[in-house]
DNA sequence: ACAAATATTTAGACTGGTCTAAAATAGGTT
DNA sequence: AACCTATTTTAGACCAGTCTAAATATTTGT
């Protein structure tokens, strides 16, 4: 019953699950890019890993992929294991918010069911990340959040940060310098339909901040209605 | 400078860095054995060490293997990472001294200088390995330990245990039981040389105990001179 | 010193994961 | 309906690490 994955798989396994939101088909190219491979590898990997037993992925040539129930359980334990392993690092090893990703991304792959268990105990079960994503339980159930993007909020709309993209060091201390860490409530103040920035107001401080959309599209929100 | 050694590599050289003590050439054949891969996948892979750049090994055909410093250097930082992981994996995450061996041979290799700084610092730079073997420092020096094995004693020799060997949790638990864990005090009452079996008084136990050239072999100590 | 036993090396093949270059397909125009 | 461009797929190659079987070298025993 324990299916040993590779690294590499598992990776796949991650970024399909990731970009599969509201389990679209997952682009060939969409994948190559983000794992810095060749379109030609992804397509091999995709058909390997669609003709596994038990099949990790559902895929149609030239559709692109989605995973199997199989799939989606081995993304899940890995994405349980990343994030825990953030909360850890900074709990425990005293990482900042910006040095725990890079570190978390390959002790992922090799911790034990027991480390697992370990470290949730010891830092008494967290339901969020580090960096406000929710964790998959145990079981491998992922917690359901009504989140959107910052940037599809308008004027006078408030919310509150949800969770933030946690893969670029730089972004994560620019968020943090800015004061858009999870749990801050904000409210929009305006909007440049030519650039798509968004002004907002963030509960406790006084000056407005202007943020591009190439921030916007990376923050989710909960917004208030 | 930094040097990405493969998991594989840094297995070969943490063996020959353990099985060539007094900087003796270590045999094929031995590896092969510990690592459990074909003897011709050893040789195969010694020379490939040995044309590095620069060499991790010295080779010479039919003569075996010994690391250069550059190898030693690597072979080191690994087993101050096993060492410090097998530490921390008790202290922190209570792990038994059976357990810690199997989950810090697959963390070793893919924890960053900042996480081997995080856990000795959180340990309080520990000298000593859980099972009691010596550590190496963070500039990757083996402190030197005056120890024999204790199958080289005879009867009225006294010593303290030094440190054991960690990679058979079953082995482990029978020390323990035993009371011989790395510290405890004991003098020799009795040697039978037909089976090389060696009768302990363990400091603070009445019954004495009997144990065989499997279990001698495998135990450092310091002898009292 | 020489044959037998043991250990090591070579040769050739396989697997998993990657690549490049060339061929095929899908989708959007006109 | 045919074409052009994007994307995807195939084909063929390569690398690291492993294997088995056969060839070679070393050590040991007499």
């Amino acid at each position: 019953m324990k299916k040993q994955l590779s690294d590499v798989v598992e990776d796949y396994l991650k970024v399909i699950y990731k970009l599969s939101g509201s389990s679209q088909r997952v682009s060939n190219g969409r994948i190559a890019e983000i794992l810095s491979v060749s379109p030609a590898s992804v397509t091999d990997m995709l058909q390997r890993l669609a003709s596994e037993d038990p099949p990790l992925v559902d895929y149609k040539k030239h559709q692109g992929a989605l995973l199997t129930e199989s799939g989606k359980k081995a993304a899940l334990e890995i994405i349980r294991h990343h994030r825990l392993l953030e909360v850890f690092l900074h709990e425990v090893l005293g990482y900042s918010w910006d040095q725990v990703h890079a570190e978390a991304d390959r002790l992922e792959h090799v911790i034990s069911e027991k480390f697992e268990e370990s470290v949730a105990a010891v830092l008494g079960d967290p339901q969020r990340g580090l960096h406000g994503e929710p964790i998959p339980s145990r079981s491998l159930i992922m917690p359901d959040h009504e989140t959107c993007y910052l940037h599809e909020l308008r004027p006078e709309q408030t919310g509150v940060v949800h969770s933030v993209s946690d893969d670029d060091p730089g972004f994560l201390r620019f968020l943090e310098s800015q004061g858009l860490v999870p749990g801050t409530e904000f409210r929009v103040t305006d909007f440049s339909p030519y650039d798509d920035n968004l002004r907002l107001k963030i509960e406790g401080k006084s000056e407005e901040i202007v943020l591009g959309a190439s921030v916007t599209g990376q923050v989710q929100v909960e917004v208030n209605k």
